[in-house]
DNA sequence: TTAGGGTTAG
């Protein structure tokens, strides 16, 4: 065997150094022994030759060789080179050689479809099979039909192939029967699949395994896992293929103890070197987050494969250690594994989640230079989805533009990056184009990914013929959409409805509880956020780190120092969780508005992670309510430090100079920012008429009715003064005459937009406006006067909270 | 010589 095998690797040596085929003949001719499978065991010699085509390339060398033996004429030969062709993807070679064979068995026929449906041809295997049935050359046998019927696009084909099984009497065979099996499950007809495997007069662990992918295709993942179960009752020896189906299961149903008890089944029975069952290990470990465990199943595979090093990769970046999955990316490149589409989707999740900006570019360009990568819709998603995440919106439009085909979940992509990016009009107006594209529908994602936009941009009447549409398709009470208007609904001021929806909605994650608790924080309700609480809690429900910073929230709005700093504690203590900056800036934010600020300060420095900007803005934002020039300017000299390009910090601290008469300081903090190139972020609010947003910004006279508008104001303004209205010039930022100070004041853009709602819209309707910055302290005191004149209910949500102007009061009880 | 059921994703 050697020596023939040796032999054969010096005929194919002899051929690499020969130029062409009439060299290669002359060399069989000069030989005195002739070629050893023209003489001896034919046979095991042309083995070996085959023995040694690992690639394309060595196939058709080696199928020269053949053709100059006159070999070929062989249809055992040329049907094995048809497989060979077909196992390194060379489809065109397969046809050719199969093109030439001038009687073919049933074997080369099998072959040729085999070889179709292995390279993704599936038309071409369909109309080979039927070329073999209408030819009537050779009968189809059981070998023929488990890959078409793989293929098959309609179960009216299957169908056909199903009676054609039964005609020919292959339905004994349990490949056959399996294929069946398979196809009646992809095309969503379960019973018939059941129907058959019931009726199998002997079944292996094949069949099973069909009947179980059946249940999970058909979304009846617990009655997969029954089966499992049934198995192991009957002692059927659970193989490879059941374990690796039913892994992911175990996943998907949270079901961690049956996944323990497969991974110990897979040890006892010597499966743990499987690559499938590793696999599908690492990846149900990540899923409940035992990275350790995946870890450790990687570590000890002897033969890892390309879904091994995705699967790793995939369970760090889920887990969000993106640093350690691109550790993994590069062990991966070392072993000689190339990426894929999958591998390059973690990728750029792990770059997005590192906010890793010149990574992301590197990773663009690396797929960009494969261009094929690009036409693959989850790739290109993935890549839109990144640059979302970066924050980097012109690329990710760009991008999504630039991809050939998208799907729903192109738009969702979009759509909610645009919202998460605060971009809420562009995400809106993406979801107007999306709906002009006939070839998409939208889908849950897309109201998810909607909805926070109607929301941030306080749009109620949209938002709710949105709530319409999921009516409509009984969406409304799923969890995350439910959630989404739950959060419409509170952000609009509509505080009733959202609590009605609320309580129709499943409530068994802490995900809606986390949107009614932070609608009443937004709302001043904070002793009803705690009631929610305690309800969450006595329902059995975890809270998680946002429900402990909505809570926060609460508390610091409405000066309940007390319970806050028992949420911080109890979160540590009871629940494990450990303080973000964000609630370290919450507790900042609620001893420094009930004018703790010495206490904030020490807080600040107690703190046992560095401190960040919005820890730093709490204290300046409490300074400026409290007026300690002193500690601002330490808190603005901490913030400019970590964030010199934040203009917000530059006009706070100019404010507090502004508002004790320090106009150098004014001076100081201005001409820092305007060194920088920074500019302060103009002031604008928005107001919905009938269906439409007018944006007012400050001072602004662009509007067509700017005239009218600025007659009521005027009006307004001089009636409020006669009910006792004093401006208050402390929030003018600019040293000016006092008639000037109240022009500044009075073109407050929350000020026109509601001299604007009260011509425009009928009496006693309530008003709803959106401001993007905080509400100053005049313009809140004046909608108070306002609101009692003009006996209107007037919501103006700005971007810290809810304001609820009734009959000349405030909800927040102006605790600022 | 040819075949079925399987793991990772936006």
């Amino acid at each position: 065997m050697q020596i023939i095998t040796c032999q054969a690797r010096t005929w194919l040596r002899l051929w690499r150094r020969c130029r062409s085929i009439s060299t290669i003949s002359n060399h069989l001719q000069a030989s005195s022994n002739g070629f050893e499978f023209e003489h001896k065991d034919k046979k095991v010699d042309i083995e070996n030759l085959f023995r040694l085509c690992h690639s394309s390339h060595v196939v058709k060398r080696v199928h020269a060789l053949l053709v100059v033996s006159g070999t070929t004429h062989s249809i055992y030969v040329s049907t094995r080179l048809i497989n060979l062709y077909a196992r390194h993807g060379d489809l065109a070679f397969a046809r050719k050689t199969f093109g030439h064979i001038r009687s073919k068995d049933a074997y080369t026929w099998n072959s040729m479809i085999a070889a179709y449906v292995r390279t993704g041809c599936c038309s071409e295997a369909s109309s080979c099979f039927n070329e073999l049935i209408s030819s009537g050359e050779v009968p189809p046998d059981n070998y023929t039909f488990p890959p078409i019927l793989k293929v098959c696009e309609s179960l009216i084909d299957g169908k056909k192939i199903h009676c054609r099984v039964l005609k020919d009497g292959f339905i004994w065979d349990v490949f056959v029967s399996a294929s069946l099996i398979h196809m009646y499950s992809r095309f969503g007809f379960v019973a018939d699949a059941q129907n058959l495997f019931d009726n199998m007069p002997f079944r292996d662990s094949a069949s099973w395994n069909a009947m179980i992918s059946g249940f999970c295709l058909n979304d009846n993942v617990e009655k997969a896992l029954d089966f499992v179960n049934e198995m192991r009752l009957k002692s059927i020896r659970l193989d490879p293929v059941t374990v690796a189906s039913i892994l992911p299961v175990c996943a998907f149903l949270g079901d961690f103890l049956s996944g323990i008890m497969i991974h110990v089944y897979v040890i006892k029975h010597g499966l743990e070197h499987e690559v499938f069952v590793c696999n599908a290990l690492i990846n149900m470990y990540a899923k409940f987050g035992y990275l350790q465990h995946a870890q450790e199943v990687f570590d000890k595979m002897l033969v890892k494969d390309r879904v091994s090093w995705n699967s790793i990769i995939s369970a760090y970046e889920q887990n969000e250690n993106g640093k350690s999955a691109i550790r993994y990316f590069r062990g991966m490149q070392c072993h000689g594994q190339q990426p894929d589409i999958l591998t390059l989707v973690s990728l750029a999740a792990c770059v997005a989640q590192l906010g890793d900006c010149q990574n992301g570019r590197l990773l663009h360009g690396f797929i960009i230079r494969r261009a094929y990568l690009m036409g693959n819709i989850i790739m290109g998603n993935a890549v839109v989805d990144m640059y979302a995440k970066l924050g980097i919106l012109d690329y990710a439009r760009r991008v999504f533009h630039e991809m050939p085909r998208k799907d729903i979940i192109s738009w969702n992509t979009l759509i909610s990056g645009y919202s998460q990016n605060g971009l809420a009009s562009e995400a809106t107006e993406a979801f107007s184009e999306m709906e002009s594209c006939v070839e998409v529908t939208p889908n849950q994602g897309t109201w998810v990914s909607v909805l926070p936009a109607y929301s941030h941009l306080g749009a109620l009447q949209q938002g709710m013929k949105i709530h319409g549409r999921v009516i409509k398709i009984s969406l409304h009470l799923d969890t995350y959409v439910g959630t989404c208007l739950i959060d419409m609904y509170g952000k609009c001021g509509r505080l009733d409805t959202a609590l009605s929806l609320f309580y129709e909605i499943p409530r068994t994650s802490s995900v809606p509880w986390n949107a009614i608790i932070s609608s009443h924080g937004i709302h001043g309700h904070s002793e009803t956020c705690l009631k929610l609480f305690e309800e969450m809690l006595q329902d059995g429900v975890n809270p998680d780190h946002i429900t402990f910073l909505s809570l926060l929230s609460a508390c610091s709005h409405t000066g309940l120092v007390d319970k806050g700093q028992w949420c911080f504690h109890i979160m540590q203590d009871k629940f494990g969780i450990k303080p973000s900056l964000r609630h370290y800036g919450c507790m900042v934010d609620l001893l420094g508005r009930a004018g703790l600020l010495e206490k904030a300060y020490n807080f600040i420095n107690d703190m046992t992670v560095q401190p960040d900007s919005s820890v730093w803005g709490a204290l300046l934002a409490a300074c400026r309510t409290h007026g300690n020039v002193e500690l601002a300017k330490h808190a603005s000299d901490q913030l400019i430090s970590i964030d010199s390009e934040n203009v917000g910090y530059y006009v706070l601290m100019s404010n507090i100079y502004a508002n004790v008469g320090k106009w150098e300081g004014v001076n100081e903090m201005r001409s820092s920012a305007l060194g920088r190139g920074l500019k302060k972020t103009p002031g604008w609010s928005s107001v919905e008429v009938g269906n439409k947003n007018d944006v007012f910004y400050t001072g602004n006279k662009s509007h067509p009715e700017h005239e009218q508008i600025y007659h009521k104001l005027h009006a307004l303004t001089d009636k409020v003064k006669r009910l006792g209205y004093v401006p208050d010039y402390s929030f003018v930022l600019q040293d000016v005459e006092e008639d000037e100070k109240e022009h500044i004041l009075s073109s407050h853009s929350e000020r026109l937009a509601i001299a604007f709602a009260l011509i425009s819209t009928p009496s006693k309707s309530v008003i709803r406006i959106f401001k993007n910055l905080r509400v100053c302290g005049d313009c809140h005191n004046w909608t108070k006067f306002v609101s009692k004149i003009s006996e209107r209910e007037i919501i103006v949500r700005d971007s810290n909270r809810f304001h609820h102007f009734k009959d000349g009061s405030c909800s927040c009880g102006d605790y600022w």
